[in-house]
DNA sequence: AAACCGGGGGC
DNA sequence: GCCCCAGGTTT
């Protein structure tokens, strides 16, 4: 692929010329110092948020040693509303060390760029291209999206790997000339036409070339970012029988999973168990069953029961019914509020 | 209330 | 170099 005669920068700028914005206030007139400043602004912010405060910021500091002089109280004054103040900190830090390390100027290099607090690869490639029309790639969420779309990219992108492969496109796509344009072309296309949900497909460029929308893969990409592993629970429930086979059941705490549902009495392990057995029933500890084990997914964590069985048992004088702990026959069982998983238990045996 | 997000920081 | 987080907003 030779430079300048990529189809996919093509479609982007001349659907920038008709539909991309040209009147964003950072963009006239475009000075490093503007471009940098609205970069960090946009970075966790919609571009209609942004504008009012760039306005008023650079109204307040209209150039980097203006910045750097003032004070981070009046900075963060400016920023007030706009939340990640983390932000605001980096800026002002940054533009301290632009006057102590590059004369009071953002430096036109990329590694200088990066050194500065705040910015990162991303960042540094858009001031370059949009300040002063280098050939840097950006690769900021909407550009992820528009390329995982565009090459049908399985893989969630941030993972180390799909990322160099993006990385490795963006490079690739980028046009000989425009690159202020290219570079504000990406984020408007993935801001208003191929957006996370229901991207205007009919309307864009590049459908002729999209493996996403050829293949149908479109609402799939990109890969959601993967549940990350849930912690796995075990826990030994009792399921005590007596010679009528009416089954103890306890009420839950009021608080936490099954709030005041009833359950069956739970140990951590055998120890816990005997102990809570040998209190509250008379018979055999150790001629349980163990029967197989039951999983169940909460949304933070996987709970795996493994119910102890036994038949025949017999209260102990202690264990009467009362608020939390009753012996039910098997008909009331439907009348009662009990954990999907417990219910479906009983009901088996 | 869960997903999202560029950069930073810890290992 | 990889993984995860902080910090607010959007869906």
């Amino acid at each position: 692929m030779s430079v300048g005669s990529d189809d996919f920068a093509a479609g982007l700028l001349a659907w920038f010329d008709g539909a991309g914005r040209h009147d964003l206030p950072w963009q006239h007139p475009r000075s490093p110092y503007r471009v940098w400043l609205s970069e960090i602004m946009l970075q966790q912010t919609q571009v209609q948020v942004v504008v009012p405060y760039f306005e008023r910021f650079v109204a307040a500091l209209p150039d980097l040693p203006a910045l750097a002089a003032a004070s981070l109280d009046e900075v963060l004054a400016l920023w007030s509303g706009l939340g990640y103040y983390a932000r605001a900190r980096n800026l002002h830090a940054a533009a301290r060390a632009c006057v102590e390390r590059h004369g009071g100027g953002l430096p036109r290099d990329f590694d200088a760029l990066l050194a500065l607090p705040g910015i990162g690869r991303s960042t540094a490639g858009a001031i370059l291209a949009q300040a002063w029309g280098e050939r840097f790639p950006i690769l900021d969420g909407n550009v992820k999206r528009v390329l995982c779309r565009y090459h049908g990219i399985e893989g969630w992108p941030s993972t180390p790997k799909v990322e160099r492969q993006l990385w490795q496109l963006a490079e690739t796509h980028l046009p000989a000339t425009r690159l202020a344009d290219y570079t504000q072309a990406q984020m408007d296309f993935g801001a208003t036409l191929c957006t996370r949900h229901a991207p205007s497909c009919v309307l864009c460029p590049l459908q002729h070339d999209c493996v996403a929308l050829r293949t149908g893969r479109v609402d799939a990409l990109p890969t959601p970012k993967p549940a990350k592993a849930l912690p796995q629970r075990h826990v030994l429930v009792l399921l005590l029988e007596d010679r009528e086979g009416r089954v103890l059941l306890q009420r839950r705490p009021p608080t936490g999973i099954w709030a005041s549902l009833w359950s069956l009495p739970e140990a951590v392990d055998h120890t816990e168990a005997r102990d809570w057995f040998e209190r509250h029933v008379r018979g055999n500890y150790d001629a349980a069953t163990a029967r197989e084990p039951i999983a169940h997914g909460f949304t933070h964590y996987r709970l795996e029961l493994a119910p102890l069985h036994w038949r025949g048992v017999t209260p102990a004088g202690v264990v009467r019914d009362n608020e939390d702990l009753r012996w039910t026959e098997r008909g009331e069982l439907s009348s009662l509020g009990i954990p999907a998983p417990i219910r479906t238990l009983l009901e088996a045996l």
